[in-house]
DNA sequence: TTTAAAGTTGAAGTCAGCTTTAAGTCAAGC
DNA sequence: GCTTGACTTAAAGCTGACTTCAACTTTAAA
């Protein structure tokens, strides 16, 4: 136990299974360095890396959008302070807008409880270009987030 | 043109695609009646049905759900004025807990912004038993809704 | 030294909610 | 009656984010 971890060290450690460690090492997310038989070793800021993985995750980003981010610091380091203040502004933009969107869609539904019509034509909550289509425009709400998965499975 | 819809008239004036019709009939969520010669023929009132699907798909219900709902309905009938009080309620239920899952995604990131940490131990953001389980244990809100994914997409 | 736990790989499987394809049939206007 | 476009089916494909599997190797403790 010098500063080297297993996989199953981080797993535990991270919450994330075993398997989705290398899968997100075969997207570029994270790295490791290999024993002489092969097994990989991990150092500690890969810990870090991984919660903002999985904060980036609970905001709502693909692992795509994770690894471009993470591409895009500096030396392709764990964000610091000052990476963070930009990014969680970011974030907090983005769930702002999903916000936005649910709250648009609500309000639709609550307009509806009077009427029952659900009418292709006029009834806010089915309309794909009236609510639905106010909440689109506020960009980067254009999904929400499978938030809250199953969130420490620890492989088998 | 009678009362009888063809599927790509029913496509058209549904905003889903004739793919999707075909889809939601094989799953039990619409029926049809058929020509001589095998054509499907819709009734009007599967044109309410489908604005039904599309709020209920907006709300972020599964396929599964939305058929229990509509079967629950005494003789699978579409919904009225009075289910429609009832579901219209449960649904912002529904909504309001993504909306609460959500804010306190972004309360927990704005209290980050200060510290720069996203410590696995104390940062509530990548802590999977602070925010994020506070936010889950609002029941149904497990996951939030793929909303506003392409939604007049018109066959091909 | 032995043995069991833990690790490795590529490939295939999973889920939802459709779309696409292939190969053919039906409906309707001229 | 013929052509053309609309329609039919089952089956396969797609996406993202993993998990599972099979078959094998490494590591570490006893």
């Amino acid at each position: 136990m010098g500063t080297q971890l297993t996989v199953s060290e981080v797993a535990h450690r991270s919450g994330f299974a075993a398997s989705a460690l290398r899968y997100y090492e075969k997207e570029g997310l994270i790295s490791s360095r290999r024993t002489g038989g092969g097994q990989r070793r991990y150092e500690r800021p890969v810990l870090r890396r991984l919660a903002f993985i999985r904060a980036a995750r609970n905001v709502g980003l693909t692992l795509e959008e994770i690894r471009a981010e993470l591409e895009q610091l500096p030396e392709g380091r764990t964000p610091n302070k000052a990476d963070w203040g930009q990014i969680s502004k970011d974030w907090r933009h983005r769930l702002d807008d999903q916000i936005t969107a649910l709250e648009a869609l609500r309000d639709g539904l609550q307009s509806c409880i009077g009427c029952g019509c659900l009418s292709l034509k006029s009834c806010a909550m089915s309309n794909p270009g009236d609510i639905v289509g106010a909440a689109e425009s506020a960009r980067g709400a254009m999904f929400l987030p499978p938030l809250l998965r199953r969130q420490s499975d620890g492989e088998r």
